[in-house]
RNA sequence: UCCGAGGUCGUCUAAUGGCAGGACACGACACUUUGAAUGUCGGUACGGUGGUUCGACCCCAUCCCUCGGAACCA
């Protein structure tokens, strides 16, 4: 997978997050500005994920071109702290995630990088008086924590001294003891409010071999003291997390404080916190993803129909739209979800520009125009570009006796804003003729198979004199055609919001609509040659790429978006 | 309600003591060999109540509502 061009540094309007930077940076309080954005490697990233790649890659573009090359920097750090779930699989798509995004990281490590730093801090902690050997149970831990409006219980092994304390701590080290026998814990306050801070864990036993570091350890470090240790280690000012972990950083901050004398950090990072994104019509969850690709419902993690980068990347959508969404919806603290219409906007707006328009008539329906010569073929210089794309190219495209139209461009008794073909009506072939419907050919059962039509030979780049035609429809030789399949998607779920009740709930709001695989479909002759990742408009019906399954001879596309269509939701309307 | 964070057009987001602005969505019109794109115009918002002030989205008080927090997950 080639990466996507380099992001450009973008010109974004300021958030709560910059207004920060710019006036530590105002303060002195910084001379370079380091962000990091820190994926555990279990799973794949999704367009949440997106936003705060953008969010923390773009911060560190924007702070190098204010602030100089050498001064701002972005990390990708894999928070691997545990073995469990985690794997060097995953790694490897987060990267290439990133990397397709358009964003290249100034510096690249592990948190397990950081083990036996956070191992000796551990032992400064316990020296300290800040922190000991708890050997209660999970259960008896979880007894003695309180609720969120009753206080806790000191665990009984609070007073272990430091003695006892560190050479239980290095034992556990050595592996002396299994699995869930003993933790090392802060020794803060079991009767603080913040539940966080009621001596929280900072190491448990895990005699799991772990990607990074294989056997070396038996036990890893939590969330809370790995991160603002890495953290600090590497210098990071800007800490960027999302909404759940504010109740996280007082303990954050407790780390840092009760160790950076001691450990004389780089820097003193702040941790500060955004709303996640969320979008409607979807499903943005870890769980709720996993459950969809386990449960079949959808292809697999690349699936077009769902919201991760994988997903998107193959529903054709490009990073540079993901990056302009992201910029639109901002940064701030609220809680919000963007509106699906905003994605497929910024999609839209993008691929105006980038894709080549060409004909396809997906649902076809045969016309045969009477009085066009038998043998004849007309080949057209069509442009590939409309008026207001400043881009030049045209393809041969060519025109013979039979051709087919969409079936949706024909009505049998329109309505009279129909501005396509009808018995008697005039419509306009795209770089073609004006034709007129003559007659209709049906089957037994009354369904129209074929249309006749005759051409007016007068009207091959100039309008037809002494009336006006309103409608342009699209077309494709039936003697050139392609044969195509095309997959049609849709948004994964038909309500704006799923099912708020946990479980499978959210399952029963799936579109069933949000893949229709349509074969026989008739490409104009210049698509035969497309190569996957190829992405172009199918003038008046979307935007499409060349999917990755797609080989010369069986082609096959998926519509990343429809273009805006005011004449079917006028329809919908009735 | 024990702690924390929030509440501005339908949606997302600005303005932070001085005309509530932008984008998406929506509607109308223009243009059109894509019912696309583009252009023009339009409607729609400061959770409630008090207070401070010449002036409050902004400061204070109070109430209401929403979200997060009790994994040996992150």
């Amino acid at each position: 997978m080639s990466s996507s061009a380099p992001a450009p540094a973008p010109t974004k309007a300021s958030d709560f997050i910059r207004d920060i930077i710019d006036a530590d940076i105002q303060a002195g309080r910084h001379d370079k500005i380091l962000t990091r954005f820190p994926p555990e490697p279990n799973g794949f990233l999704h367009i949440g994920h997106a936003k705060s790649i953008c969010l923390n890659f773009g911060l560190a573009l924007e702070y190098k071109q204010k602030q100089g090359e050498e001064n701002a920097r972005c990390h990708l750090r894999f928070d691997d702290t545990d073995p469990v779930k985690e794997d060097t699989l995953f790694e490897e798509g987060i990267q290439e995630d990133v990397r397709w995004l358009g964003f290249n990281w100034d510096g690249f490590y592990h948190a397990s990088d950081y083990f036996e730093k956070m191992y000796e801090y551990g032992e400064h902690l316990i020296t300290a008086g800040k922190a000991y050997v708890c050997s209660q149970s999970d259960a008896e831990s979880k007894a003695t924590r309180g609720t969120v409006k009753e206080p806790g219980k000191n665990s009984i092994y609070r007073d272990r001294t430091v003695e006892e304390n560190l050479d239980l701590f290095r034992r556990m080290r050595k592996g002396e003891f299994k699995d869930g026998e003993h933790v090392l814990r802060a020794k803060i306050d079991m009767a603080n409010p913040n539940m966080k801070m009621r001596d929280p864990m900072l190491y448990r036993i895990r005699h799991t071999p772990h990607h990074m570091t294989g056997d070396k350890w038996c036990i890893y470090p939590m969330y809370d003291y790995a991160h603002p240790i890495s953290d600090a280690i590497e210098g990071i000012t800007h800490s960027i997390c999302t909404l759940e972990f504010e109740n996280n950083r007082e303990l954050y901050d407790w780390v840092i404080d009760n160790l950076i004398d001691y450990a004389n950090f780089p820097s003193r990072p702040r941790q500060y916190e955004f709303a996640r994104l969320n979008l409607n019509y979807t499903v943005m969850s870890k769980r709720r993803l996993l459950e969809l690709v386990e449960g079949k419902h959808v292809s697999g993690w690349d699936d077009p129909r769902l919201p991760t980068i994988a997903g998107m990347r193959r529903r054709g959508i490009t990073p540079e739209a993901i990056r302009a969404f992201c910029a639109s919806v901002g940064v701030a603290k609220a809680n919000s979800t963007v509106d699906m219409a905003q994605l497929e906007f910024c999609i839209r707006d993008d691929l105006n520009q980038k894709a080549p328009r060409v004909l396809a008539v997906l649902k076809p329906l045969k016309v045969v125009i009477e009085n066009f010569p038998d043998d004849q073929v007309d080949e057209y210089d069509a442009s590939l570009w409309p008026h207001d794309v400043p881009k030049e190219g045209t393809r041969k495209l060519p025109f013979c006796k039979e051709i087919y139209i969409e079936q949706d461009d024909f009505m049998l008794e329109p309505p009279k804003d129909f501005y396509r073909l009808a018995p008697g009506r005039e419509v306009r072939l795209r770089h073609s003729y004006c034709v007129t419907c003559t007659d209709v050919v049906k089957d037994e059962s009354g369904n129209v198979t074929e249309l006749r039509c005759t051409y007016d030979p007068e009207t091959l780049g100039k309008n037809p004199e002494g009336r006006k035609v309103k409608g342009t429809i699209h077309w494709v030789s039936a003697r050139h055609a392609v044969d195509a399949e095309v997959r049609l998607y849709e948004r994964l779920l038909k309500d704006e919001a799923p099912p708020t009740g946990k479980d499978s709930e959210f399952l029963n709001a799936i579109n069933p609509d949000a893949l229709q695989v349509l074969k026989g479909c008739k490409l104009e002759r210049s698509l035969s040659e497309a190569k996957p990742m190829d992405r172009f408009q199918f003038e008046r019906q979307g935007y499409f790429v060349a999917d990755q399954d797609s080989k010369p001879g069986s082609l096959v596309f998926n519509r990343i978006v429809t273009l805006k269509d005011s004449w079917a939701k006028q329809q919908q309307k009735k």
